[in-house]
DNA sequence: ACCGAAGTGGTAGTGACTACCAGTGCGGTA
DNA sequence: TACCGCACTGGTAGTCACTACCACTTCGGT
């Protein structure tokens, strides 16, 4: 079956995808962004630096890849319409990181969770990095107000979505800086939650 | 008089640097960023490729440098503190954009202003570029959180103004990027009010 | 007339990234 | 089972942003 064919292509794939992004995380952490070459990386994986960037566009998706874009959006497409446009933004958001973070809290973090630590410390401490990513979350912002059915095309409606959906996603992320600094030990809905109120009034994002 | 001296190597210097963003800008405009290099700009200029990196330190500096970052600053720092943060954040934003754009309208666009657009059009169509602007925007926010008084150390009052400070430029910034794709038709300071207005509800930000 | 500091240019290098080319393993087919 | 094809890998050479480290000029102030 081509199926199962391209089943394994990809497995094997993925398996050396987060081979490489493991390392490279390490030694960047280890020894700082910049101070590590792709060879570095490369060299510690066992494989040739070719490789990585078959792999991995930039040195910087290394660290990056947010997959849960989709989810967010996902997450968004499928809350219904009838309120304020930042509450269902914000609805999804949470929701989101409530389904990233595992859910389960109050013992230790998951090594998933560690992982994702790690990775944020990274992009916030590097310039280059959380240049980057603060780009990503602007490709981010136009999912978000595409899975928002668009009630038109009538262009004045699509510019209050994007300011109403890059002010929520500001406030996502100051929450993901908290969440880091804090090493975790605050839930990260909770936090968001948080800065939505700070931002947008306390009542404008359910407790759920 | 030592003043005299550095004054004069200032001015002398300033010119050359605007010399320099002049044609990095029209040659980016023209070829694309990317397809420009920082050899073709100095040619350009009529100075060494050395030169260019003596007056910013990176290529993309040759677009972004925004001096309103003080501004906005002091703006915040003096606006009465006696109001919710949003709002507080908001009209300062709205003043700076009003003392930016030249607060004259009606009539055609100031060279200033064209000079600013064809920046911002830059900046929003290049990767690269609007990722290094966004990442100047979060050290903005952290000025503007540093000029909020900061009514104490606690670590909760700085995060509930990180959140607030971040939600507020990403309204700008979108109502910048709409400012651009309408080129500076609309005025500037009413696009950042409708802004506010779809992110944070109708009446946070008054029509002064 | 002279000194010193700022500015400029050159050279050689590093490191991210990109073609272009040649092997090599491994799944699916005759 | 032998063969074909294709994805994956590695190598080489090159571009380009950027960075030391160098010598030179120029020009304001003594």
């Amino acid at each position: 079956m081509t199926e199962q064919h391209s089943t394994l292509r990809a497995q094997r794939r993925a398996e050396t995808q987060r081979l490489l992004q493991t390392h490279a995380i390490r030694l960047f952490t280890e020894r700082g962004y910049d101070a590590t070459t792709v060879n570095d990386v490369a060299g510690a994986a066992g494989v040739s630096p070719m490789t990585v960037y078959r792999h991995f566009p930039t040195k910087e998706d290394l660290v990056l890849i947010d997959q849960y874009g989709q989810l967010i959006a996902e997450q968004i497409a499928a809350s219904p319409a009838a309120q304020p446009l930042v509450r269902r933004i914000g609805g999804a958001l949470i929701e989101s990181a409530r389904t990233l973070t595992g859910g389960r809290h109050g013992g230790d973090l998951t090594p998933n969770e560690q992982f994702l630590l790690a990775r944020l410390r990274l992009m916030i401490s590097t310039p280059a990095l959380r240049a980057k990513h603060l780009d990503n979350h602007y490709a981010l912002q136009q999912a978000i107000v595409a899975a928002l059915d668009d009630d038109g095309a009538e262009p004045d409606t699509a510019f209050l979505a994007q300011a109403a959906a890059s002010a929520c996603l500001a406030a996502m992320h100051t929450a993901l800086v908290r969440w880091a600094e804090d090493d975790g030990r605050t839930e990260l809905p909770d936090l968001i939650a948080k800065a939505f109120a700070a931002a947008f009034g306390d009542d404008i994002v359910g407790t759920d």
